[in-house]
DNA sequence: ACAGGAAATGTTAACGATAACATAAACGAG
DNA sequence: CTCGTTTATGTTATCGTTAACATTTCCTGT
């Protein structure tokens, strides 16, 4: 509630002092669970504290003591499984040590990404972290001069600014390419991935052209299907699409589990058996994959586990024991399963 | 990177100042586009600044101005596309006016839920935004006493804390409920729903049976799907449940579009037609159930515009437009789409 | 009974910005 | 050319906590 009473100044560690009768100094110690104040005194105090209604001030904390106990962390978009997946794993690893993130996204998009880091490093977080590799120049130098921890992740940068926690997603596609192949399957088509915003959906149909043509296919079926992210539906139109222009293409991989489920709806719209008449390859891991009809085979890039991969990261590196940049890659392995067989 | 130059000090408005050859005040000035000073020194300054990788310290200024542009929000989970949908809404709001979303996750358990709310307190939002309306009575103290607008979301609780943006889960059930009786299913049953944890779900149960037994019909066909958030999986295995204890069930409806899913998978692998041998109801309006053959029948709750409404009424409170307490009860229609039909 | 040291608490100043107030420069009207 | 304003900038003190150092109290062993 707003408060409705006369309003008079929240409470201070001087007035719980001043009620318990000790120092400033002591209610600090108390609050920071400090050993050296005995345990009657602790006890007086924050039982002295609660009873005011006196709420820690952070900001002053940070302010004197330098420590923010924050970890800024930038996603594409929010209402993304993985990255969300990507941030539980982080947060769950941080905050056994009290550091909280501080999460912002970008909308994919590097200019807001750019304006997004600014505005985080101004909060003097203990460690950045960044989703992907590519950033605008200015970020990059705001990254660098910042002083603490960076760590790029979902990717493996050419030229990183500090630490990688990522997987090549060109490389984890030309497994999924061969994989189709080996499968039998020859005219096969790529939906999604912008070349002016998904960097990582980018870089996955990188892979599909350059893997397709390392076998002597064709590597021109590429649908466009829209801003990332791609939607399911979007994964179905651009299904629509590929049935209508290149109708004997045989499988089609996406750029996401979310899509390639799309576009397996419109096949059942349309009749088309999976796999039989069309199959399909997606990206993520996502949990509908696993339990749609038929199961989804993917690429499963351990979102959860880059998380906690970085946030043990970030840990080492704040107690010293990580000095050099460390660059970490992780697994990002295929699943088959029925869609493609 | 980490710097491994010798450690020197970043740099402060002061040195800022210095090198512009005007006072630190004028600095402030200039970071806050102040019109009173000039466009050359203003420049002059910023040029400065980003020449010496000055970044603008947020904390010092919070703390002396008493304005953290923070506003904490808490939900049950990241990985909820409902929730992220709302804190999308919000975060789109209230960034326009700089606030600056501090987000936190309390994993259904309203007990982590006091925790976070304390962490969050701690750093001085200037508002702060609660999915569901139950609370321990220590968090409900800690809002209360907090002095800033308390905004309840996601339900319309009984004894609101403060403000409230949200709508009855019971209602909403039972416009579902009426709607499947007027289809002509009777042997309906429940999944989803766990007590301890999620309230909504549990809300969103009872409603379930009250309309039942409004209808004179039999409310114990209720399937326990584990603890939230109910995955696609728990939805399928509680599919495989039902059709095991209670054949003759005609139609179900499910805690969320995701669990809904999951159900219709079970269906579609044991060849049981949807909706022809089994209706299916979800909750939440999820894309899946919008591109999933058949469509489900779904309530939606309009997450994002949940966000979007709590965003202004944060900006309204704020400016002192929105005096009283305000409950704004956002509809959340009944969907039909070809699984109940 | 007392030195020596550990345990518990206190004092002072500082973190880096800005609110509040004060002042200097520029300008226009009479 | 003077006075009253406006515009641009400066000075001082402060936000609430805690690092660093200082002091007191209380044991413990001989």
């Amino acid at each position: 509630m707003t408060n409705r009473l006369p309003p008079r100044k929240p409470p201070t560690m001087a007035d719980v002092a001043l009620a318990t009768g000790v120092s400033p100094m002591t209610v600090s110690r108390a609050f920071k669970r400090d050993a050296s104040v005995s345990d009657a005194t602790r006890d007086a105090i924050l039982q002295a504290a609660e009873g005011l209604g006196y709420v820690f001030d952070a900001t002053a904390s940070t302010l004197r003591s330098q420590k923010t106990s924050f970890v800024a962390v930038t996603i594409p978009s929010i209402n993304n499984a993985n990255f969300a997946d990507t941030v539980g794993g982080l947060s769950d690893g941080l905050k056994e040590r009290g550091l909280q993130i501080l999460l912002g996204y970008t909308n994919y998009d590097i200019i807001e990404e750019e304006r997004l880091i600014e505005q985080l490093l101004r909060r003097r977080p203990e460690a950045i972290v960044v989703t992907g590799g590519k950033h605008t120049e200015r970020a990059r130098r705001l990254l660098g001069n910042a002083a603490i921890p960076v760590i790029e992740t979902w990717d493996l940068p050419r030229a990183p600014i500090g630490h990688v926690v990522g997987f090549s997603n060109a490389a984890a596609v030309r497994g999924m390419v061969d994989h189709f192949v080996a499968m039998g399957y020859r005219r096969i088509a790529f939906i999604g991935g912008d070349a002016d915003r998904d960097t990582r959906g980018t870089d996955r149909r990188l892979g599909f052209i350059a893997a397709m043509q390392a076998h002597g296919l064709d590597a021109t079926r590429l649908i466009a299907a829209g801003v990332p992210p791609i939607s399911m539906r979007e994964g179905a139109d651009a299904m629509a699409h590929l049935l209508a222009h290149l109708p004997d293409t045989e499988a089609v991989i996406c750029v996401s589990d979310l899509s390639a489920f799309g576009a397996l709806t419109e096949c059942q719209r349309r009749g088309i058996a999976v796999p039989g008449q069309m199959a399909i390859g997606g990206f993520g891991n996502y949990e509908i994959g696993a339990i749609c009809v038929p199961g989804l085979t993917t690429i499963n890039p351990d979102p959860r586990g880059i998380g906690a991969r970085t946030a043990a990261l970030i840990l080492d590196v704040l107690d010293g024991k990580q000095t050099g940049p460390a660059v970490i890659a992780v697994p990002a392995d295929l699943i088959v399963r029925h869609s493609s067989r």
